[in-house]
This record gives C-alpha cells, structure tokens and sequence, in this order.
DNA sequence: TAAGTCATGTAAAAAGTTACATGATTCT
DNA sequence: AGAATCATGTAACTTTTTACATGACTTA
C-alpha cells in the first residue's frame, strides 16, 4: 500500500493538513474557502482520498465520539506525509492545458448572436470585478494581521499570501479582457 | 438520440468545424494548435465524441478512400450543429475552479526546501515568457495577415484574434507572478 | 416548518488520460 | 534503421461530478 502514488488532490488536502488538523467534514469546507480558486472537489472525493492517504501512511486519523452530531475522525499529516509534501511541492509540473470554457466560448463567438454574447462577457467581467474587490480586502486583512510573516518565504501565512496574489493578478487580467471583449461586440 | 447532451469537448470540436470541414486527425492537431492553451484532448476522447456528435446530428461526414493511407472520414457541421453552438456559447458559464497545480504547489512551498521551491517558480517563469515572446509573434503575424477582418466581431478571424489576446494576458500576468514568487523565495 | 450546519460515507455516471492495436509512406 | 506523419479506432484506468443515504441539532 506504501507504494500506491497520490493524486494531485492528495496533495492538495496534505497542504491543508501540514497546516491544521482537520476532519473531512472540514476539509471540505477548506478546499472551497482557501484553495477553491485554484483546486476543487467535493466530500464524495474527500471521504475516499483520506482513505487512501491514511493507507499510504501520509495521514493518520484520531477518532471523536460526539453526542448530538455523528462522531468525526481529525486527520493529521504524518512525518512521512511532510515529506512527500515537500517533494511533491518542488517538482516540475508538466505543462498541460488550463480548461476554460469562457475561452472556449469566445472562440466561437463569431458564430452567435453579438448582443447576447456582449452581454455574457459584461457579466462575466463584473463577476470577476466582484472577486478582484473581495480578493482585495482579503489583501489588506493579510497585510494588517500578518505583516511580518509575509517576508519569510518559510510560513504558510506567506504561501496562503503567494496563492492571492496570483489570484488577484489573475481576476485583473481576466476582468480587463472581458471588458475589452464586450466593448468590441458592443461596438457592432 | 437526439436529446443526448453534447460534452464541452463537443463544443470545443463543433467550433472547429464551423471554421472548415476537418478529420478526426486533423481536429485532434487543431486542438493542440489552435485551442490548446485553453482546452485540451487526445485522439482517444475526440473519435468517440464524434461519434457522438454524429448521432446527434451536429455533425455530418464524407468518407474518403485513399491509397497507401487508411480511409478518412471528412466531418463538417451541419444546420443544427451551428445553431447549438450559436445558441451554447452565449450561455452562462458555471464559475467551478480553475484547476492550477503549480499554485496548489506555491500553497505549500513553505513546507519546502526554499532554493528548489526558487528554482521552479524561475522555471515557470522562464516557461511562460517564451510562451509570451511565442503569442507576441503571433498577434504581429495577424495584425499585419488579418488586419481588416480584426475589427468584425463577425469573422471568425476577431474570435481567433479575442482569444490570443487572453493567452497574452493570462501569460503575461502568470510569468510576472512566478518571478516575484521566485524572487521572494531567493531572498531568504 | 423549512433551511442550514455538522458529519460520514457509497454508487453511478461522465470526463479525461494512458496504453494497446495496426500499417504504409516519407523524411533524417 | 529509426522516427515522424497520416489515419482510425478500442480498452483500461483515473479523476471528477452528481446523486443517493442517514440523522440530530440549531436558526430564521
């Protein structure tokens, strides 16, 4: 079982893990709140990652007996976790396509109706002008409450601080060509 | 058969084929070339979707008999196929995530031995500026090949032309990331 | 009383990746 | 001689999504 390789989403809960105990209920919630924007899967492949996880010896699990609420098992990473973690975290990724229908859509725009399809991209730039704002309180909380460990690269306060800035960056970009599309279907 | 729901790779397929009548190895090159920074699939996936496609009625083919190669059947877009894709790509799209591994990885650099995080993040930097350098070419080569046609959000030319526009961007935004991580990273 | 939170799972289907299978021609 | 191009498919496997299943407690 040592030998069974991790999956990407593997990774990504270890990630969570090497931060804080959690149960699966949690990491759940987790994968949507902090690495939703870039990672994401729902409890029916959380149950059975940990699993796997805790077969590989990378997680080990506490159970809890509640009364009231069904009892929980809170999941911690392992030494052995922490090192695969570290490896994985240096490796090169292999250069596959970003999925992104919205492109895709864009791509085949031409062939539909110019006013709807301004319309799809003017929504879609205030949706991501929404997220770059929310993304920039989240800056200025960081900034505020974190100020000394967002210069040192070695604390998770620094990597979660890395993750939005690419966010931020990649809302921007994203809002700024919707517009820029909408307002040439616009001009039609 | 007719109501069976048509996959975003079809979508993807159709837009291809309602700029020219393609063979499922032609459209599987087309994918990597043209539509590759923003979806992706092999040979293995494409075949049986036009299959699908066809049974539809999206889609109609031509078979080809050759000599010293193996038959081909010639796919073009028939009536119904155009006005599902008109009709889809005005469509809202569902905001999931946008699957990024190496942002997941910057998610637990801290974890990390600091000089190889370093070094992948200057990696990566280095991968998406060539990418950069490569879609500035391009843009060049259409400004001066399509210069008309760019400004009619009608032609299929302007859609090409949108979407390189994004990859410029996305590209863009994406090596300076990498390079203020990988600088942050150097200096400890 | 209806919706939301806490809490864990399984099952089925769809989508995507990797490997298997064949075979002539052309280029290096 | 070996690799690449043209050309189409199937099989096996992994990953992801959607639905099924249960149930007490809390909040609106």
């Amino acid at each position: 079982m040592r030998g069974s390789k991790v999956s990407t989403l593997g990774y990504a809960l270890l990630g969570l893990l090497a931060r804080e105990a959690l149960t699966g209920y949690e990491l759940t919630g987790r994968v949507r709140e902090r690495i939703g924007f870039f990672w994401g899967a729902g409890h029916s492949q959380i149950y059975p990652e940990l699993a796997k996880l805790e077969g590989a010896g990378l997680v080990t699990y506490e159970p809890v007996a509640q009364e009231g609420k069904p009892d929980k098992k809170i999941y911690s990473i392992t030494d052995a976790g922490q090192a695969a973690l570290a490896g994985w975290a240096v490796t090169p990724v292999e250069p596959g396509p970003t999925r992104d229908e919205l492109t895709l859509k864009a791509y085949s725009a031409w062939a539909a109706d110019s006013v709807k399809a301004a319309e799809l991209f003017r929504g879609e730039e205030r949706r991501h002008r929404e997220r770059l704002a929310e993304y920039e309180r989240l800056q200025a909380w960081m900034h505020e409450e974190w100020a000394e460990a967002l210069w040192d690269p070695g604390t998770p306060e620094f990597a979660t601080y890395a993750t939005l800035r690419r966010g931020l960056g990649y809302e921007r970009e994203y809002a700024e060509w919707c517009g820029w599309l909408a307002g040439s279907l616009e001009q039609r």
